[in-house]
RNA sequence: GCGGUAGUAGCUCAGCUGGAUAGAGCAACGGAUUUCUAAUCCGUGGGUCGGGGGUUCAAGUCCCUCCUACCGUGCCA
């Protein structure tokens, strides 16, 4: 039954292994697929593109195949095959079968220890948030920071090495102007109180007393210099506003709950640029162009003309420098299998040629090129269709905008509260709401960003972020503690083993909520696959529609204890399954709500 | 100019990389509640998948061509 926990890997080594007996050309794949649950639960769509390029019948390939695969008495004890349609193999789990998978994968542990191989022997090093130092995180920070951090769960669930590397840009040329407000204005109260703040304000400054005056710019300008030249009194400085900076950075990371393992910013980068000019030009894929330094790529369309620039005609690196170094770091230092890159899609340009160039780089100096993913997110949009702002102009900051909605959630669960009291209803605690409006909060924005195709703009809107109906946070969560609801009517020890003594599962609604647990899997690996965490999304709430209907069809405390067993037992994977897909979103779930 | 990402129900979005009669949620309308938490469920109506052409057994999905929006395109990151 072990094998079974991937069940579209399952049949399609089955049907792989039907066609080569069939005497098919080994040209044969199965293209296994979810099916629409009138035909089954997988289908089989090889046999079409089969026979198209031998110029056979699609029907008479797909019957050879379902004839052998009728011959396997232990297949067809679990499965229905037919074959309808121009040629497609459906496949429908038998009720046996679907009690006998949730009896063997039980409990998260060994939901999680089953998942484990899908990424097995992979190290990713994930570099998302990555912001600016001296800036508040704002509503521009936020896509990036979530999707990457439900991108490392999912790949560490799948048994990845995941390495989480904040490459932040602390070594820019803003620091001139910085440094020159820093050493005249600082406000060291707020420094303390808020240090992203102030040094945001006097960045702001220093760019605002720069365009007034050329005096500011010179001066600006000989802070920069002093500081590339790793001037100790400049090194001292920078070494503290960078300090203060992260340490605000990390307090909006608090707040969702998510801790980085390495902070290797563009400074660190900083002596390891002379080695990327010299192996770039030795190489000969480095060529002078109008006083800089560039790669150019003549088989690519646009790269052929449109350079990467890896140093400025003045001399000094730039991004692309230090992220060819970072490249070579990574690859190195954390023998990764795999790079992925989180960012807005607008660096897409960037990143494509950083790939190019990467990738001939090590050829032609004997190292292992890792997979590389650019993973991008569009724009979060006001509602005027223009990028998501505040009324002052100003983007939304972070912080004020999780405030605002566990503000927004606590009021919410209070009426709610007040209506179970109005009714006689367990109330909750004080506690219990202030925790409860938290959790809904910070889930709510999480999921709202997460339920979205990542490469699409989309529009934010308060209304729609704290909906508590539809594919939102507040819904799975609520199917979360209505299911927990039922487990306090029993013992501990009463939940054990449910499915020894339970009857087999029968009604409509039971079946059709075993069947979506058991999809689990294939939208898992298909949502590591593509690193697009939607599609979890979209299965949890279809996962939680199921069990909804199943909770107002099929009561589940009832007197036959056979069929109480069952219905637990349900609930209980159910509930794995939930917990499970919502941690990979960095959602907790709620005894109440 | 070249290139990228989009355009699907009134609104917000899915659509598993070419498969069977295009799906959800919201909004609208009709129903279910002595509740294992109704923040729920069941049902009804709603579509020229931006326009046009093409490829094939099969196109929302692929190729061509227009239209619209946002974005990128040599010294910011």
């Amino acid at each position: 039954m072990q094998d079974w926990f991937d069940l579209a890997k399952k049949m399609d080594s089955l049907v792989l292994e039907a066609a080569a007996t069939a005497g098919l050309e080994d040209t044969f794949t199965a293209d296994i697929r979810t099916a629409d649950p009138r035909f089954g639960d997988l289908q089989a769509n090889g046999a079409l593109p089969y026979a198209k390029r031998n110029k056979a019948n699609p029907r008479q390939i797909g019957q050879s195949i379902v004839d052998l695969l009728e011959k396997n008495e232990d297949l067809t004890s679990k499965v229905e095959i037919t074959l309808s349609g121009p040629g497609f193999i459906n496949f429908k789990f038998k009720a046996d079968f679907l009690q006998d998978w949730l009896k063997t994968f039980s409990g998260s542990e060994q939901l999680k220890k089953a998942a484990a191989h899908l990424q097995e022997n992979e190290t990713v090093v994930v570099d998302y948030s990555s912001p600016n130092t001296a800036k508040q995180m704002h509503i521009g920070h936020l896509r990036s920071l979530i999707i990457g951090e439900s991108i490392c769960k999912l790949l560490a669930f799948c048994g990845a090495k995941v390495i989480r590397d904040n490459h932040i840009g602390d070594w820019g040329t803003a620091y001139g102007r910085l440094f020159y407000a820093y050493k005249r204005f600082l406000d060291e109260e707020n420094l303390e109180a808020n240090p992203l703040g102030e040094l945001e304000r006097l960045y702001k400054l220093g760019s605002k007393l720069a365009t007034e005056d050329e005096e500011v710019v010179k001066e600006s300008r000989e802070e920069l210099v002093k500081l590339q030249s790793e001037d100790p009194e400049a090194m001292a400085l920078w070494e503290q506003v960078n300090g203060h900076s992260i340490d605000g950075i990390k307090r909006v990371y608090e707040l969702f709950d998510i801790s980085f393992d390495h902070y290797l910013g563009e400074s660190f980068y900083r002596n390891m640029v002379e080695q990327v000019y010299k192996e770039l030009e030795e190489s000969g894929l480095g060529e002078e162009s109008e006083g800089a330094w560039v790669v150019f790529h003549p088989e690519h369309k646009r790269y052929a003309t449109q350079p990467f620039m890896y140093r400025k005609s003045d001399g000094a690196s730039n991004y692309a420098t230090t992220d060819l170094a970072t490249m070579l770091y990574r690859a190195e230092h954390f023998k990764a299998s795999s790079i992925i890159i989180e960012t807005d899609f607008r660096q897409k340009d960037h990143f494509e040629q950083l790939e190019l160039t990467t990738q001939k780089w090590f050829e032609k100096t004997g190292r292992t090129f890792p997979k590389f993913s650019h993973v991008f997110h569009g724009t979060i949009m006001g509602e005027n269709g223009k990028a998501m702002a505040s009324r002052t102009g100003e983007p939304v900051l972070l912080k004020d905008l999780i405030a605002e909605s566990i503000e927004r959630a606590e009021k919410i669960v209070r009426e709610k509260n007040d209506e179970k009291i109005a009714k006689g209803q367990a109330a909750l605690a004080e506690e219990e709401i202030v925790a409860a409006a938290k959790v809904i909060g910070t889930s709510s924005i999480r999921y709202a960003e997460l339920s979205q195709n990542r490469t699409s703009d989309y529009v934010f809107a308060w209304d729609k972020l704290l909906s508590f109906e539809g594919n939102t946070a507040p819904y799975l969560l609520y199917a979360a503690t209505r299911i927990k609801s039922i487990f306090r009517n029993f013992e501990a020890a009463d939940l054990e083993n449910l499915a020894d003594k339970a009857s087999n599962i029968e009604t409509d609604e039971e079946l059709a909520l075993a069947r979506k647990i058991l999809g689990f899997v294939g939208v898992l690996q298909q949502t590591v696959e593509t690193l697009r965490p939607h599609l979890l999304c979209t299965y949890l709430f279809e996962l939680a529609g199921a069990y909804s209907s199943f909770y107002n069809a099929n009561k589940v405390i009832v007197p036959e204890a056979d069929i109480q067993s069952r219905r637990l037992m349900l609930c209980q994977r159910t509930l794995d399954v939930l917990e499970t897909g919502l941690g990979l979103l960095g959602i907790p779930t709620l005894e109440r709500m």
